[in-house]
DNA sequence: ATGGTCGTGAAACGA
């Protein structure tokens, strides 16, 4: 089993890109982050045609999520009962015993404005959820665009990240507190080469330079860990003209 | 590195 995280940055501009990879790749699950289309506009049939059931909580302009998988999706999620959040950031869904919990984080903006304070209550809700949630169903993954740095060794120079935003330390004690349920970040079960990122700002270079973060990740809950075989970012299509900033997360799974 | 970039939508704003 397969099991993937793409923050496409605009599903509207990414679809050929995304079609493309799923045919090459063949994940049983993509969770996206980022589509910036409302529920109207989800081109629902690009993916239907090649296999995949969609489900989506979309609006227009910015944030908007989707999961596609093979297998039909039951209990859909879109918002928590304590979280109430016009953003699209959230969507949840049951595939047999396994849940999934596909996240968009805010970004943030600043260390201490208005948006920053949104985002670290908004990373406490999801785990007060996910503390019932993984208390009903042990196999477990939430996985999507956290938009922070766990650690780092997740900072192409932690020096001129300290204490920023996406890699501050309230942001990191937040991520730690969900982690500390019982997850894992599938991405450190593994050996990986040295400075692996998953994003790169668009400015500057970054990419060429590899200037980037590690802030897209795959949390599996322990019951899935003696499961899980491998976990890498695929940098080709942030190669491609026209990339997403971000590159897509594969778990594979036994 | 503090944007020399994108995406959206038609000018700034968000990332």
């Amino acid at each position: 089993m397969k099991i993937a995280t793409w923050n496409v940055n605009s599903l509207r501009v990414r679809l050929p890109q995304v079609v493309d990879w799923l045919e090459v790749h063949q994940p049983d699950i993509l969770a996206l982050q980022e589509t910036k289309l409302s529920d109207e506009e989800f081109p629902q049939e690009a993916f239907g045609d090649r296999g995949y059931r969609a489900v989506y909580s979309g609006q227009k302009t910015y944030n908007g999520v989707a999961i596609l998988c093979r297998q039909e999706p039951q209990d859909i999620v879109t918002d928590l009962p304590n979280l109430e959040d016009p953003q699209r950031r959230i969507l949840g869904i049951r595939l047999g015993d396994i849940c999934l919990l596909n996240l968009y984080v805010p970004n943030g903006s600043e260390v201490g404005s208005e948006k920053y304070v949104y985002k670290l209550d908004w990373l406490a809700r999801v785990k007060d959820y996910l503390q019932e949630a993984l208390a009903e169903y042990p196999k477990f993954i939430v996985l999507g665009d956290f938009n922070v740095a766990p650690g780092d060794g997740d900072v192409h120079n932690p020096e001129i990240w300290h204490e920023t935003i996406l890699c501050s330390t309230p942001e990191r004690e937040a991520l730690k507190k969900i982690l500390d349920l019982g997850f894992h970040d599938s991405f450190r079960l593994f050996g990986q080469e040295g400075q692996s990122f998953s994003w790169w700002d668009y400015r500057g270079g970054a990419f060429r330079r590899n200037w980037g973060l590690r802030i897209d990740l795959i949390l599996i809950s322990k019951a899935l860990v003696p499961k899980c075989t491998g976990c890498a970012i695929d940098k080709e299509p942030r190669c491609l003209q026209r990339p997403s900033d971000h590159a897509p997360v594969i778990a594979t799974f036994a």
